[in-house]
DNA sequence: TTCGTATGTCATATTACCTTACATGCAGTT
DNA sequence: AACTGCATGTAAGGTAATATGACATACGAA
């Protein structure tokens, strides 16, 4: 379907981040000093947030009320985002292959069902 | 479906917005002080734009281009938000169909195949 | 030419964001 | 109780990204 927002193109400043994490800047700031999100940058500074990075905030919250720390959260997003051994067999999974299992697996929207994924957190921004 | 941000909530600053349109803040504002989009504002007086605003920008760098004004394009917009008269047999819409067609036909994203909308130009956008 | 329209450009003001630093509340340790 | 580390609050000082308003300009129509 192609009426659906590039999820990684970096649209949103931090103040509607807050508004659609209810985080604060400070927390916001805090978990990419920590490594967990990358938002992009203007030329001047400012961090420019993908619909993505509000899916990762919204898990890291999730995380945080688990009682995880930053290396938790950082390793749950590490795990994430390769390909898991299910059985031990060699997989032999090409370059394209490993692109398309991360895009299916690990983007949030692209298949919400996953148990990677709480449903809901973002509904209310959805229709 | 339920994975689609609302188009209405004014979430992007003037900047992005000029990217995704390529107009000119000028341009916006400009249009705006023509009533031909209501950008929402921060509490700090900023502008910050709807996807359905984009959309309206887009349909307004069309109709420039096809030589319309201010004016006429206002009328286009007047025009598109209420449901047409295609017979003259009165309706009898309740205030329900009347919502629901102004939901069909005048908000982009919902059906893009009406006359009212051109297709591909947020395609870049969207994957 | 003159006029109107859409847009460019500049000046000046303010907001929204940046980084840095220090403070604080709390959970575990010792 | 005192000490530590972590996540977060908060304040100071700097600047990018807006805002508005005024004047300039290109161009087509009268």
């Amino acid at each position: 379907m192609a009426n659906r927002v590039r999820r990684s193109m970096p649209i949103l400043p931090i103040s509607i981040v807050m508004q659609l994490t209810e985080l604060t800047a400070r927390q916001i700031r805090y978990y990419e000093e920590h490594g967990l999100i990358s938002p992009a940058r203007t030329d001047g500074n400012k961090r420019m947030f993908s619909l993505y990075d509000v899916d990762k905030l919204l898990e890291i919250k999730d995380y945080l009320d688990q009682g995880l720390n930053m290396a938790g959260i950082k390793k749950m997003f590490e795990m994430a985002s390769r390909p898991q051994n299910v059985m031990s067999e060699p997989k032999n999974l090409s370059d394209e292959d490993v692109r398309r299992i991360f895009r299916e697996e690990m983007i949030p929207g692209k298949s919400f069902t996953g148990k990677n994924f709480r449903q809901g957190d973002l509904s209310r921004f959805y229709q």
